[in-house]
RNA sequence: GGGCGAUUAGCUCAGUUGGUAGAGCGCAUCGUUUACACCGAUGAUGUCGGCGGUUCGAGCCCGUCAUCGCCCACCA
């Protein structure tokens, strides 16, 4: 038999127990074929990332969540994988190429590819490990990688058919118009991975001359002066009167000596600086919609890596974009033609990831997805409830980005990534296919001949894959079993800075092309900030590591922590002061364990909770149904901190607190039949916490399980597969509730008039209780023991000289030399009850007197009158509730 | 410029249909009673951001103001 260690040491129990449950196969769907199906999907970590505890709430908490549903009886699938993250996963290689002297250019695509798969190999299971360490129950079996390319996992095939669907239905297309550009990456951007930031600059205001007279100028305004070399019109409002008269002539262009025409344009705001505004089509988002409107050819004067091009005069060709910036206003300055400079603030477009490069709009040739008919399902869908959110707030910022979408720029120039499945011939005809073969087959049934193809070098956007990611995880496009089985998923655990990117995405993909939602539920979790309420960053340094919390303190107890503080969509600050408090929790469970060791609380066979004769046993059978119904309905809300809370509660301040302090005197007294009758309970009520607790500490939880599972009666070999307590059948005992609440609360008050009396603690002191009523005297009779053992009592007695409602104890008057008088008000919780029926009283006579007034019923609408009729009656069931409740009392 | 969230004990935060304000940490006093000092007992501390309103009753509902934070937005 087993002794447990005087105290919980995580690091020897954890690895072990991990490798049991793999071993058990507990974590694998498809253990249930008659069950019915749980899936959650994982939202894939960056293969280049590293757990940190932003992962771990939101692992923990898919984890509570698959840990549940698999006791209660559900075919759990936990789906695994990673993200390829373009952009992420090649600049990591490309800084290794570079310590090593080399660069991607100079590999070759295909070598470099190779690299990055090499890179994948070695360091992408850094994170899965990681998870293991926090105890996720993922199916690995399954694990999928976004790019993946074997055998059982097919996720490249499926972003390939996605894409020929999606060109087939005319919904994918090429265009050339201005598109967010990273020069220094030398990729297009989506508008969301744009992070505009407010940065100090300057208003150049500048003197454009009249073509027609050189003397008379027109001023422009501009933040971006260099820009004024991709120049092709200065618009001016169409009702503007000090610029009617020159609509229709032409400035000349200072420094590019280009005539330029004046434009009539709503753009322009007579109310902001000068009234006229410098039109740039190629370098600025509104001016190429002006210049389209006035037929104008954007200008791009600007090379892909950000320098001047040679559209520009010759003086600055070759320019760095700021370099030609500064050149620019000086050679403005010496020409005379700033008008003035004011410093302004303003918010400038910059790349998201690094936050330092500074995008550009430029005129690119891009492929989109329209995305409008696929986010008016998207909208659909949960608007009328297939798929909702939790809270329900975010809703809201899903359908105003879905309502205002705009078509998604899905081409990256970068070399890691789906490679878009389109080639092209010498004519600049495309032809879109899953595979060069099936392109040149289509080549050739359109031109009669093979032809030479050019494969797209671009690759798509990494959210474009993990759009699928619910369904491609399952096997589709085929019609897997698993896919039938397991999708639509049911809930998405996720945080709110990535509704757009991912979730909104997800919802459009999968309802286009499975004709369901991907999930039912997302649940929007936390964001985790330090313990100042900073953002965690890298760059900031204050990232707090969940394996240093792990290893120092256990995986539950950084579980536990998390959860608990897990109330939904706000920030959660995480330390290791919180989880240290949590691994004391863990302690008082592994105590509670050796407290009932020690006593020879060996659960028994045949325990029937619903037939025990103790009192106190029934109560705290009633207890553990209470904090069980608690805990499962703040799970099935999720409302995690609900949920651990009232765990925690329970084990501590109920459980161990009062219930094994009150068997103490029970278990050494002389009444065998009760003392046996309680180290069941004991051992049963602890049982029960452990699968109460498991979801959220599941490696204490299942350790205790085994060591406690040597003893007594046969259970399920391991608490991972145990079910999820179900007392449906046992009845709560009020009566035995309201008489422990009682003895709890004397404990209390002489506990607490002993304090304040600054009773020395080894004085015991006769108790002599009176005014009691005739039960509070039987309850004092039957658990003398304990009242007189946790209130360090000599005796506990009834008096009868006080009237009935004012209860007082007297303690040991002139037994120490003190006279300690203190009043107890059990009347107190008659006169709250007494109070709340005078409440609901005078609410009756409310609604009785407005219903009486037959001018007011023939009036007001029938449902307000339906309404106060079905109030009037939940006042009497509260009043008639109370008045039970108080009968009990007497 | 729009939208959203926050404002509760010294600190970090709970508070789900309106009914006498809670937890953890911290603090104070006491305690080595055979699970646990990573513990137990007891206690102190709140005009629930301000001002109005609805209600018998408001931390919770309505209006308004203030401060902080986040998201979105094409402003020269």
């Amino acid at each position: 038999m087993t002794m447990l260690e005087k105290t919980y040491n995580p690091k020897d129990v954890e690895e072990r127990l991990y490798r049991d449950w793999e071993a058990s196969g507990a974590f694998r769907a498809g253990n249930k074929p008659d069950a019915k199906p749980f899936t959650i999907v994982i939202p894939p970590p960056n293969v280049t990332g590293s757990l940190h505890i932003g992962h771990a709430l939101n692992n923990t908490l898919q984890d509570i969540l698959a840990r549940f549903e698999r006791m209660r009886g559900r075919d759990v699938l936990w789906q695994p994988g990673m993200d390829h993250a373009g952009i992420s996963t090649q600049l990591v290689v490309e800084r290794q190429l570079e310590e090593r002297q080399t660069s991607r250019q100079k590999l070759g695509r295909e070598e470099f590819l190779k690299r990055v798969w090499e890179w994948k190999a070695e360091s992408g299971g850094t994170i899965l490990r990681q998870l293991k360490r926090l105890g996720a129950s993922c199916d690995w079996s399954r694990d999928r990688f976004t790019m993946g390319e074997t055998e059982a996992d097919q996720m490249s095939r499926a972003v390939l058919k996605v894409f020929v669907e999606l060109y087939a239905q005319g919904l994918m297309y090429k265009d050339t118009r201005l598109v967010n550009w990273d020069p220094r990456l030398q990729t297009a951007v989506s508008d969301l991975e744009v992070e505009n930031i407010e940065i100090k600059g300057n208003l150049w205001h500048i003197k454009y001359p009249l073509a027609d007279d050189p003397e008379r100028f027109i001023t422009v305004a501009t933040t971006r002066p260099e820009t004024m070399l991709g120049d092709t019109a200065v618009a001016v409002h169409p009702d503007d009167e000090r610029y009617r008269a020159l609509v229709g002539r032409q400035v000349r262009l200072p420094l590019s000596d280009r005539l330029v025409p004046i434009v009539a344009d709503d753009y322009a705001d007579p109310e902001k600086g000068s009234g006229a505004v410098k039109i740039t089509p190629g370098h600025d988002f509104n001016d190429y919609e002006v210049g389209r409107r006035h037929k104008l050819e954007p200008l791009s004067i600007l090379t892909l890596d950000g320098k001047i091009n040679d559209k520009a005069p010759a003086a600055y060709r070759g320019l760095d974009r700021f370099d030609a910036r500064k050149r620019v206003v000086a050679d403005l300055e010496a020409l005379g033609l700033i008008e003035k400079v004011e410093p302004v603030t303003h918010a400038v477009p910059h790349d998201e990831k690094t936050k330092t490069v500074v995008l550009e709009p430029m005129l690119t040739e891009q492929w989109y997805l329209n995305v409008k008919p696929l986010a008016e399902k998207a909208l659909d869908a949960v608007r009328d409830g297939r798929t909702k959110f939790v809270p329900e707030r975010f809703a809201d910022e899903y359908y105003r980005w879905l309502e205002d979408i705009r078509p998604w720029c899905v081409s990256r120039q970068l070399w890691w990534g789906h490679q878009i499945p389109a080639w092209y011939d010498d004519k600049g005809n495309i032809f879109v296919a899953e595979s060069e073969v099936d392109a040149r087959a289509q080549a050739k049934a359109k031109l009669g001949r093979d032809v030479a193809l050019t494969r797209d070098p671009d690759v798509l956007d990494t959210w474009f894959s993990s759009a699928l990611w619910p369904f491609s995880t399952l096997g589709w496009p085929e019609q897997t079993p698993e896919l039938k089985r397991y999708y639509p998923t049911d809930v998405l655990v996720t945080m709110f800075d990535i509704i757009f990117f991912w979730v909104a995405r997800m919802m459009m993909m999968g309802l286009h092309f499975t004709k369901q939602v991907p999930f039912h539920t997302v649940y929007i979790h936390a964001r985790v900030v330090d313990e100042r309420g900073q953002k965690m960053s890298k760059t900031r340094g204050n990232v707090t590591d969940p394996l240093t919390l792990i290893d120092e303190f256990g995986a539950d107890a950084l579980r536990f922590a998390l959860a608990i503080a897990a109330a939904a969509g706000k920030d959660l600050r995480m330390g290791r002061g919180r989880v240290e408090t949590y691994r004391n929790f863990c302690t008082k469970i592994w105590n509670a364990a050796r407290f009932c060791e020690m006593n020879g609380c060996v659960r028994v066979a045949g325990f029937e909770p619903s037939k025990l004769k103790s009192t106190l046993n029934r109560w705290i059978v009633g207890e553990l149904v209470r904090a069980r119904n608690e805990v499962t309905a703040a799970i099935e809300g999720y409302r995690f901190n609900d949920a651990a809370g009232g765990l925690y509660e329970f084990v501590w301040n109920v459980y161990c607190d009062w219930y094994l302090e009150f068997i103490k005197p029970v278990l050494g007294g002389n009444d065998e039949a009760q003392a046996a009758e309680t180290r069941a309970t004991a051992a049963w009520v602890f049982d029960e916490v452990l699968r109460l607790a498991h979801p959220f500490m599941p490696f204490i939880t299942e350790e205790l399980w085994r060591v406690t599972g040597e003893q007594g009666p046969k259970r399920e070999a391991m608490l991972i597969s145990a079910p999820w307590p179900d007392y449906a059948k046992i009845a709560r005992d009020a009566a035995a509730e309201t008489e422990m609440n009682w003895v709890k609360t004397l404990i209390s008050e002489v506990r607490s008039v002993r304090a304040e009396m600054n009773v020395p603690p080894a004085s015991k002191l006769p108790l002599q209780l009176k005014g009691a009523s005739a039960s509070e005297a039987e309850w004092l009779k039957r658990h003398n023991d304990l009242i007189l053992r946790l209130a360090r009592l000599e005796t506990a007695t009834t008096g009868k000289d006080l009237a009935k409602g004012s209860a007082q104890i007297v303690v040991g008057q002139g037994t120490v030399g003190l006279a300690l008088e203190g009043v107890i008000d059990f009347a107190k919780e008659r006169a709250r009850l007494t109070k709340d029926v005078q409440k609901a009283d005078s609410e009756i006579a409310r609604i009785d007197a407005k219903l009486s007034n037959k001018d007011f019923v023939s009036r007001a609408p029938e449902e307000v009158v339906q309404e106060l009729r079905e109030k009037r009656a939940e006042y009497e069931a509260a009043r008639a509730k109370l008045l039970e409740a108080l009968k009990r009392l007497d």
